[in-house]
DNA sequence: TCAAGTTTGGTGACTAGGTCACCAACCTTT
DNA sequence: AAAGGTTGGTGACCTAGTCACCAAACTTGA
């Protein structure tokens, strides 16, 4: 029915018309509401998800049951490292739940074994995905680290926003996404308030003044 | 001249006869020196390092010259996540030195990539040492946002310490290893050495108390 | 439609910890 | 013994995380 996929996902255009064939054949497209728990900690993965549309987030629980944000999958990218535990048949420490309704393809271990065996260029599709995702992990700890809350407030608004420029999160929300706390959340975004760079409504940040925000993200990237 | 360094490796020894030959042919034992670079930012990584012994650490450099200790590899483990670079022909944003005097065991690209393609065994392998490091990598960005500092200096103290109960590092190091300012380390061994647990000289750190420090971690892990 | 409960956001007071500037003690080199 | 680098100590200050509490906004149900 949908023969088409496989383009959407640049890493595997090259691959061989064998290899599609068996990619497809054993695969299958799966869709899920907003807010299904795709992997939870404790579970062992079983299937490797490559996005075709949606956001999937993925958090790691602390034992206090406080939350940290990780990284987020979009359409196009795959929750790769979900499948080291899936190979490793080991338990992972991280969730990872729909955010939008999402439609994904799911490749079952055994296919995944197969073609990893089978085919080079699945193999450099993995292991990019993979290389992707850990730079991102090494970039979060760097901010965390170094980084200012406002500047990583401002640019996460940023990513953030849709089209009208509006950003959809409670400020409890942010706070999990940054690992800080709601009132840190708070009280930076009614100082980008005062400034004129936003306003808020319950629910909600509407971005006013883009260039004020972009403004603050540039100028800590040239003093660190 | 050496062939039972397969076995160091729990996961390797259940590797079929053809694929150990082909695994010992086709890598190389190196020896290194303390301090040596083994692979930095910018570079792609042509070799999979597995650790004979000594130890290599795994440091995140930011665009201000300022470090993030990310991992360290001990003898028996191996330098996997370059492995990631190393296929997907990437740049890889950390950099490696040898803490201690380092033997190991080389494996270039090509023996790798054949490796993954024919042995189950070796897949298994390379995505289990995956598992841990990336499980760990999400339990450092935990402790950086969740932990107290004075609780993370006493654990990474106790497990620094050499037999003698002494940790041999300056506070600027200790400081890059945990993400923080020399400083904050000063101070917070000025409060262990108050307590009794600790007596420091130039360049060292001598547990005298280790009770003392190991009740603060659990105590901590207790609550969060 | 109103009361009760829940979710969301705001605030003050306090603490932990990161930053800056500077100095002193200590080691090494010549 | 002087010079210079390395290591550690300290006060003042600022950022951000924590705690306790409240108020406003929404939701639910009788």
């Amino acid at each position: 029915m949908e023969d088409t996929w496989i383009n959407k996902f640049k890493g595997l255009s090259r691959l061989p018309t064998d290899i599609r064939a068996e990619l497809e054949a054993g695969s299958k497209i799966v869709s899920v509401p907003a807010g299904t728990q795709i992997f939870a900690p404790g579970e062992t993965a079983d299937n490797l998800w490559l996005l075709l549309d949606g956001t999937v987030k993925v958090q790691q629980k602390s034992e206090t049951g406080r939350e940290v944000f990780l990284y987020r999958v979009h359409a196009g990218e795959s929750c790769v490292l979900t499948t080291a535990s899936m190979l490793a048949f080991e338990d992972y420490a991280a969730e990872g739940t729909a955010e939008t309704d999402v439609r994904a393809v799911a490749i079952p271990r055994k296919t995944f074994d197969d073609l990893v065996a089978k085919s080079p260029v699945f193999r450099e599709f993995v292991f990019t995905a993979y290389s992707r995702r850990i730079t991102d992990l090494f970039t979060l700890i760097d901010d965390i680290v170094f980084q200012r809350m406002d500047v990583r407030l401002a640019s996460r608004l940023l990513e953030l926003a849709d089209a009208e420029g509006v950003v959809r999160a409670t400020h409890a929300v942010l706070g999990t996404e940054l690992g800080t706390a709601r009132e840190v959340i708070s009280r930076t975004l009614s100082e980008f308030q005062r400034r004129g760079w936003v306003e808020q409504s319950r629910g909600e940040v509407r971005l006013i003044n883009k260039e004020g925000l972009e403004h603050l993200v540039k100028s800590s990237a040239v003093h660190g």
